[in-house]
DNA sequence: ACCGCCGGGTGCC
DNA sequence: ACCGCCGGGTGCC
């Protein structure tokens, strides 16, 4: 199952003998991984090259659009021309006309354009002196499934289609290497942008060196003229070296580009670092101090470039408009807050809310305005006041954000009038080239803002694997990116250095009756095990062995936590009410955590079902027990009888939202609030312990919010954000469960980590104390992790490196050597 | 000659 | 356009 596109491309290579059967094993990655990278828009990337026809254009000196030996030009049908309601005009890329198809062609090509059988591109490879006509070499591009019918259409009219040329082609063997090309797109863009530019006395911090770099690329951009990408000066004209047009004027610079640092860099700083620093000409923006000698200090013009040529500026812009999610307008707001020194007057404006001053004279009278993409886009159309006005800068904050062309964000986005443009984002390209488009067409980075361009010279040539369009997107991007990550270096050192970290272990001592529980259900386990493994049937019961390790973590963390029997839900029961029960539970595990853990898989369940006993499992998982066990299947759990048409399912339910909060104060949570503004994160990844600490935290008195993996991404954003918050009041805990959220989680807010029990897998650990040993963390972090001595949680620790095997050998393939082992390892966590 | 041929006027769609 | 086409002038060789 591939894509026709690949279909095609394939059998070209068989024409053309390039190739031999063995890449068809290929065919299936690549076509998956290129529809990934395109993510399909039929009008322009998915298209297949139908074939090439030399056409003419006439009608030239009607028209004052000029052509260069092999430029692109732009056909255009004009239904509406009173001549010939065929007609098919020809313009060069800045929409210049130059002529007209020639009229019986152009009858073919209007059949072929107006029912979107194809797209005619043209390219003008000689004549471009002549006075009445010149050749233009036409291709048709389109659906695979169309291309017959535009063959066979343009014949009908007397035009055959040259089907042999190879612009299609996509060279496989080449094709890694630009995946791998694509992926590194945004890397290493740090080449030639190493000055450094000082902050205006009126920023308050000091800039990192980094930070400096990065003030001064973007002053550079904003000042010095240099070029645009792929233009260059011949004689007396600008020429772009990509499309082959030419203009007498200066192609109009792009005055911005993309900052595209990982996030904690400090893009906020350096944007605000830039709007104080670099007013018109090169100078600081003039702004009011409290105290009069800083008024010198801050007007003082600090290192004008000379090449600054502003000439034709609106030197009446003044402001900076920045667009942001929602979510972080407060950060903007804390920040200016933050950097701004405190005796400068800054005028920002909070664009938001219905109250908001919609005056243009006021809007344009402040420093900064700030508002969101959902205002912006609400406001346009309708005397928007701010498309309305002159910005002296708009900035994109998390530019990525808008990237849907069709979107009425995009579109607000791209009305907007500025002399200079900046778009923050971490991660510019979310999943494919076509995501570079909206961010190319808010800079107005010429030819590239008309999609027909951005589709013909970049993205149609890289999602097809030619290697010379990935060479030009990635000059493209250089050209106006500059991107660091946390990894980068200055000068051999690392961008930023993280505070330290210390992780220690404390044992904890059972108590003497949780002890007396502990080792009943350890030797109640291992002798369990110890007949599975006299009776060599371990593997088979390889789901029960894991289980009663479940168990067994569970009784070091809390008894409450151990899953209660089928006796627990009373054995007088009718089967109505068992059921009653059964969903009451399930709800009860789904809504405590959906992310607790299947005792078959080791992972979060997935697709859960509860079994007559009471016990949670992913679906396949059960299903695989029972399937390989027949009649004869117990539960994993309890060993009670299980039967497939028994498990009762997650739909059958309506989720509550409800918490399981009754339970008592674990001794093992020893905080001390000596610094009331530390916070911690205590994490485990049973859902229902921390549950079960919610009852003691809240009679301590403690604030705390909770964050797992049942949330709303709206509520978890809300909680994030009200722990991240420094105010007196915000909550000093969060209850985390180890798998929720992304990698990308900020709690930065949070230095102290408790680990409530060990993770089968490290990694997962080391992923959630980076959640908080991050940039942008200035305390030490201290990361905590319980284990309970003498238990099966020590020897988890000590295999823990092991897991990941573990499961792929139980799951995995039968070779007896890792079978042996594999009984080994059991052995071992069980001291047998 | 209801043709052919010549040469001037003319010219996108 | 150093073309093609059109239409008027013209007409044996």
């Amino acid at each position: 199952m591939f894509s026709s596109r690949w279909r095609f491309g394939l059998d070209r290579y068989s024409e053309v003998d390039l190739f031999t059967d063995r890449y068809e094993a290929d065919v299936e990655t690549l076509s998956q991984a290129i529809r990934a990278a395109a993510s399909e828009e039929p009008d322009a990337d998915g298209s297949v090259l139908f074939g090439h026809l030399k056409g003419t254009v006439v009608g030239l000196r009607y028209y004052t659009g000029v052509v260069n030996q092999g430029e692109m030009v732009g056909l255009v049908r004009q239904p509406e021309n009173p001549y010939d309601r065929n007609a098919v005009m020809v313009a060069n890329i800045y929409g210049n006309q130059v002529g007209h198809i020639k009229r019986e062609l152009a009858a073919a090509m209007a059949h072929v354009m107006d029912n979107n059988l194809a797209k005619v591109e043209g390219v003008v490879h000689s004549g471009t002196k002549n006075t009445f006509t010149m050749p233009v070499m036409l291709s048709f591009w389109g659906k695979e499934e169309n291309k017959n019918a535009v063959i066979e259409g343009m014949a009908r009219r007397g035009y055959k289609l040259n089907t042999g040329g190879s612009s299609a082609t996509v060279v496989i063997p080449f094709f890694f290497q630009l995946k791998n090309a694509f992926d590194n797109l945004f890397d290493g863009l740090m080449e030639s942008k190493d000055g450094e530019k000082e902050a205006a006395k009126s920023v308050g911090t000091p800039l990192l060196p980094h930070q400096k770099q990065a003030l001064s690329w973007m002053c550079a951009r904003e000042n010095k003229s240099v070029l645009p990408p792929f233009w260059e000066k011949r004689g007396e004209l600008y020429y772009n070296s990509l499309t082959c047009f030419s203009a007498k004027e200066i192609p109009e610079r792009i005055r911005g580009g993309i900052l595209a640092d990982d996030m904690g860099l400090g893009k906020t700083l350096t944007t605000i670092a830039l709007i104080l620093t670099n007013f018109h000409n090169g100078k600081p923006l003039p702004v009011e101090t409290f105290v009069s000698v800083a008024v010198c200090e801050c007007v003082q013009t600090i290192c004008v470039e000379s090449s600054v040529t502003e000439s034709a500026d609106d030197l009446s812009a003044r402001t900076t408009l920045i667009i942001c999610p929602l979510s972080v307008i407060s950060n903007w707001l804390h920040q200016l807050e933050q950097h701004v020194r405190a005796n400068v007057k800054l005028n920002v404006y909070l664009y938001y809310g219905s109250e908001r001053n919609r005056s243009k004279a006021f809007l344009s009278s402040q420093d900064v305005v700030i508002t969101t993409y959902n205002v912006l886009s609400a406001d346009s159309g309708n005397k928007s006041p701010l498309h309305g006005i002159n910005w002296l800068r708009v900035v994109l904050d998390e530019g990525h954000v808008v990237r849907n062309p069709n979107a009425q964000m995009s579109k607000a986005v791209l009305g907007l009038k500025a002399q200079r443009r900046w778009i923050l984002s971490g991660t510019p390209i979310q999943n494919s080239v076509k995501d570079l488009w909206m961010l190319l067409a808010f800079l107005r980075l010429k030819p590239f803002d008309v999609r027909e361009w951005w589709n013909r010279v970049i993205q149609r040539p890289v999602t097809q694997g030619d290697r010379a369009g990935l060479q030009n997107l990635q000059t493209l991007v250089k050209c106006i990116t500059l991107r660091r990550t946390k990894s980068s270096k200055v000068n051999g050192r690392p961008l930023v250095s993280l505070p330290e970290k210390a992780v220690c272990v404390e044992q904890v001592e059972l108590s003497q009756t949780e002890r007396e529980e502990y080792e009943l259900a350890r030797n109640e386990g291992k002798n369990t095990i110890r007949k599975y493994v006299a009776e060599g049937t371990v593997l088979r019961n390889y789901a029960d062995v894991l289980a009663i390790l479940m168990r067994l973590r569970q009784h070091c963390c809390h008894p409450d936590l151990l899953a209660k029997t089928s006796s627990d839900l009373g054995k007088t029961s009718t089967p109505a009410e068992l059921r009653e029960r059964l969903i009451d539970k399930l709800r009860l595990v789904l809504a405590s955590g959906s992310d607790e853990e299947c005792s078959v898989c080791l992972e979060s369940v997935h697709l859960p079902v509860i079994t007559h006993c009471a016990h949670v499992y992913c679906r396949p998982c059960i299903a695989q027990v029972i399937n390989t066990e027949q009649e004869t299947a117990r539960c994993p759990l309890c060993r009670s009888e299980i039967k497939a048409n028994e498990l009762v399912e997650r739909h059958l339910i309506r989720l509550l939202q409800q918490c399981d909060s009754d339970g008592k104060w674990p001794s093992m949570l020893p905080l001390r609030c000596e610094d009331s503004s530390i916070k911690y994160l205590v994490v485990s990844q049973f859902t229902r312990f921390l549950s079960i600490l919610e009852a003691p935290l809240r009679e301590h008195g403690f604030s705390f919010v909770r964050l797992d993996g049942t949330m709303s991404q709206k509520k978890r954003t809300q909680v994030i954000q009200e722990f991240q918050s420094s105010a007196a009041d915000s909550p000093a805990i969060m209850l985390l469960s180890l798998k929720a959220g992304g990698v990308g989680l900020n709690l930065t807010a949070a230095s102290h980590v408790f680990l409530m029990d060990p993770a089968w897998n490290p990694a997962t650990e080391e992923q959630c104390i980076d959640r908080c040993h991050r940039l942008g963390q200035t305390r030490k972090v201290v990361v905590t992790k319980f284990i309970v001595k003498d238990s099966v949680e020590e020897n988890m620790v000590k295999i823990q490196r092991q897991k990941q095997d573990l499961v792929e050998k139980a799951f995995g393939s039968s070779n007896t050597e890792r079978k042996t082992s594999r009984i080994d390892d059991i052995k071992a966590l069980m001291e047998l």
